[in-house]
RNA sequence: GCGUCAGUCGCAUAGUGGCAAUUGCACGAGACUGUAAAUCUCGCGGCCUUUUGGCCUACGGGGGUUCGAGUCCCUCCUGGCGCA
């Protein structure tokens, strides 16, 4: 089948499996590795899409089961998509509600995240799942997830069939097979209960999309899952691999170690001709890793989130610019960064639009944010191209105080 | 001047005999990775301490009743209101 997207790869790194290349879409090209903006409500929070266009984002991703709640997927549908609807030009993804299905579920009050802390349960952790709702709010059978909507407490019914329609209605250019995003402390007999129903939910999500005609201009994307388990990571690519998916995207909740070793096992068996998206990672080292380990694009709210709460990155770190020290700090949050924030204000004028609750912090620290992350990703790309990337990766750790 | 109500940790509040004392804000710190997040967690009189621990100082000032007082009584100060 030809697909909507296509991938051309353009220069390999040397002795690892990452590589630079392009993505090429209905509403444009992306070059990788690529950092994507989320916006998961049609919206990258507290920017506007010509803002964003200005940062460098090249790609923006929003979510199946957030514009299905709100305002529906029809009416995305009926104001002609989601670029038309949100004033996006370029390449969009849509995510397919799999991720709601962990933290709606499984991870809903546990203060367990996409990249858990701690120890790092392996074949111990505890699953107790029950058939009641208790706290949660997404219930998981064979034939889909019953969601409570965190709304208005009213429940809602998505399988990947669902999913699949809400993704055409909303008409992204690349959109995401249903599958289970499961915790790390999951047991290696659930992950692999939970692998193999999100192949089978593979196999109708790719079935719908072809019968449905949409797949000549939308291209679906596969969910690698397996957990922390190098047998079950394989077996999902490979299984996976031997469907006619447009890319590839791997997913579930990691322990920090696993962005060396989950993301490797799974991109030596994708195909290398395919484009290969790392799910919700990722802060800057852990996007220095993914690019190395083979991946080629990555969606993380993590810079737009911790802006929001005055959270900013810096060369080899990030400082809260809620904090005292800063309250007379007339200096850039940056003064190499290269973004509108750090060309015309200071430390001291964001912190004290913290404190005084003005939404103007919340976009001029989001604006500092997503350019840092954005130009870190495109600066790995280049060293790839220019076949430094070793050197590069090398001045990062020592930024970082790793080496 | 008389009467009356009120003064609690920066501000605002709760507390009518066992209280280092409620809640909100402010303040201090932390967390945040396919966004239930402009959210959440912790701290917030002082000094010790390994602690679910100890000591000191505290509910306008002073005095009293009581085993024990922010809470009851007396008095003074300050403020609001009413009558002169």
């Amino acid at each position: 089948m030809s697909q909507p997207i296509s991938f051309t790869k353009t220069k390999d790194i040397p002795d690892a499996l990452g590589r630079a290349g392009i993505i090429h879409t209905q509403h444009g090209d992306i070059e990788t590795p690529a950092f994507v903006t989320v916006g998961t409500k049609a919206t990258v929070k507290s920017l506007t899409p010509e803002q964003v266009k200005d940062l460098g984002a090249q790609v923006v991703l929003a979510n199946t089961y957030h514009l299905y709640l709100e305002p529906g997927d029809e009416i995305v549908k009926e104001a002609g998509g989601l670029h038309a609807f949100m004033n996006w030009k370029g390449p969009t993804i849509t995510d397919s509600g799999g991720f709601q299905v962990f933290s709606l579920g499984e991870a809903l009050g546990k203060g367990v995240s996409k990249v858990a802390t701690g120890e790092a349960v392996t074949d111990a952790g505890d699953v107790a799942r029950t058939d009641e709702f208790t706290n949660k709010r997404a219930k998981i059978d064979e034939e889909g997830v019953t969601f409570v909507s965190h709304k208005d407490g009213k429940k809602h019914r998505m399988t990947p069939e669902d999913s699949m329609r809400i993704q055409h209605n909303i008409g992204a250019d690349i959109m995401f097979a249903f599958d289970e995003c499961t915790s790390p402390h999951a047991k290696k007999e659930y992950q692999k209960e939970a692998m193999e129903r999100t192949h089978r939910w593979a196999e109708r999500c790719i079935a719908y999309h072809k019968e449905s005609g949409q797949d000549k201009t939308q291209g679906l994307f596969a969910v690698v899952q397996g957990g922390r388990f190098e047998e079950l990571r394989k077996e999902s690519a490979k299984v996976l691999s031997e469907m006619d998916f447009a890319g590839f995207g791997v997913g579930g909740s990691f322990v920090k170690e696993d962005m060396d070793t989950a993301v490797g096992w799974v991109n030596e068996i994708l195909p290398a001709d395919k484009p290969r998206h790392l799910l919700g990672i990722g802060e800057p080292l852990d996007i220095l890793k993914g690019v190395e380990q083979g991946c080629d694009t990555f969606d993380c709210v993590a810079a737009t989130r911790m802006a929001r709460n005055g959270g900013v990155y810096i060369d080899g770190g990030k400082i809260n610019l809620l904090n005292a020290q800063f309250k007379k700090d007339f200096t850039p949050i940056m003064d190499t960064c290269d973004c509108y924030t750090c060309a015309h204000y200071t430390r001291a004028y964001i912190a004290h639009l913290f404190r005084a609750k003005e939404m103007l912090a919340a976009t001029l620290a989001s604006i500092h944010n997503l350019r840092f992350i954005i130009r870190f990703t495109d600066e790995i790309r280049e060293s790839i191209k220019e076949g430094t990337f070793t050197e590069h990766k090398k001045e990062i750790l020592q930024k970082y105080g790793l080496l």
